[in-house]
DNA sequence: GACCATTTGTTCGAATCAGAACTAACATTG
DNA sequence: CAATGTTAGTTCTGATTCGAACAAATGGTC
């Protein structure tokens, strides 16, 4: 009954929560939440999208997006236009204050989460990168099964929230 | 400026979004949400437990518990006592009900999570669980420090949610 | 015993979460 | 062209998130 594979998951979400925390703290001190971070972080240096790819690359759902793209946009960080081609879509892009806020923003947290990753060597960050990327594979197909004939809904996709280092552009 | 540690990172949030979404839609399945079910996790075959103690082992703030045990305690799944010995602490035990629902669910979702884990074997669990065992110490560790003089505030721990399979006792 | 810092749990506000319902706009088909 | 189905965003509800402020109780320390 040990299951062993328990212990490992309980390493990852530790991990998880341990990095989310760690790296949501200094978001916070930055002036921004979480997800309004990702989003500056998935808009800056890019011509803007529409909210539908937005909320595929952050892993927010539409609903909440709505939210949050309501209160950039009241800092005046990013701007929505309806879309010519499609009219149900909304383009969204930065405005130059945004582009001010992503520019001084996004490379003093990438410097603040580099140290903690200089703990493991190339070599080790690659092993953890496939061993976490195999299992990725797993829960995303199983759920796949699962859903199987129910529902391809309308989700954006599936997760929830901070990716915190979208943007690897 | 590839940043390889970038790529490592993106996987992790990638990985645990996956589990997150893969877990959370089973539990929710069970009539649970997420912090629910850890609640009751960590609850079952327990004596029971002060708030702050399960408040650190869920990894769910202080704040947030209190939301939690009510519609917990709402559903006469759990009993909140208040202790003896210390007059603001509060005892929190589940109630038959309560360790029958976990008796049920708990077995049943490990069964849910157990095949995803299934695609690593042993050696390769092993290697993951302690690379992010290094990794979370750095995370933790370098929380510390940027708190060093400013806070050991009221905080229960560091992170936030679903551990999902707390108690692996 | 009076003062002070700490701890415990609750309460509050602002933001987020998922999911469902809804409107508007496309797209496909007959 | 009309009926049907799908997609894009917004809106809504209930639960959760964090952080901060708070009261009550505890534990020193002088």
């Amino acid at each position: 009954m040990a299951e062993t594979f328990l212990r490992t998951l309980r390493s990852l979400t530790t991990c998880y929560q341990a990095f989310a925390a760690y790296s949501a703290a200094h978001v916070r001190q930055l002036g921004l939440t979480p997800p309004q971070f990702d989003v500056l972080a998935t808009l800056g240096n890019t011509d803007g999208m529409s909210c539908r790819e937005l909320g595929e690359r952050t892993l927010i759902t539409k609903g909440t997006l709505t939210g949050v793209l309501d209160r950039l946009e009241a800092r005046r960080l990013l701007r929505r236009t309806p879309s010519e081609q499609d009219r149900r879509s909304v383009f969204v892009q930065l405005t130059p204050a945004g582009e001010a806020l992503f520019a001084k923003v996004f490379p003093r947290h990438l410097t603040h989460l580099r140290p903690a990753f200089a703990e493991l060597n190339a070599r080790e960050l690659e092993a953890l990168e496939a061993l976490l990327g195999r299992l990725t594979r797993r829960f995303v197909a199983d759920a796949g099964d699962a859903a199987e004939a129910p529902s391809p809904k309308g989700r954006m996709i599936a997760a929830s929230h901070r990716t915190a280092t979208r943007s690897t552009r």
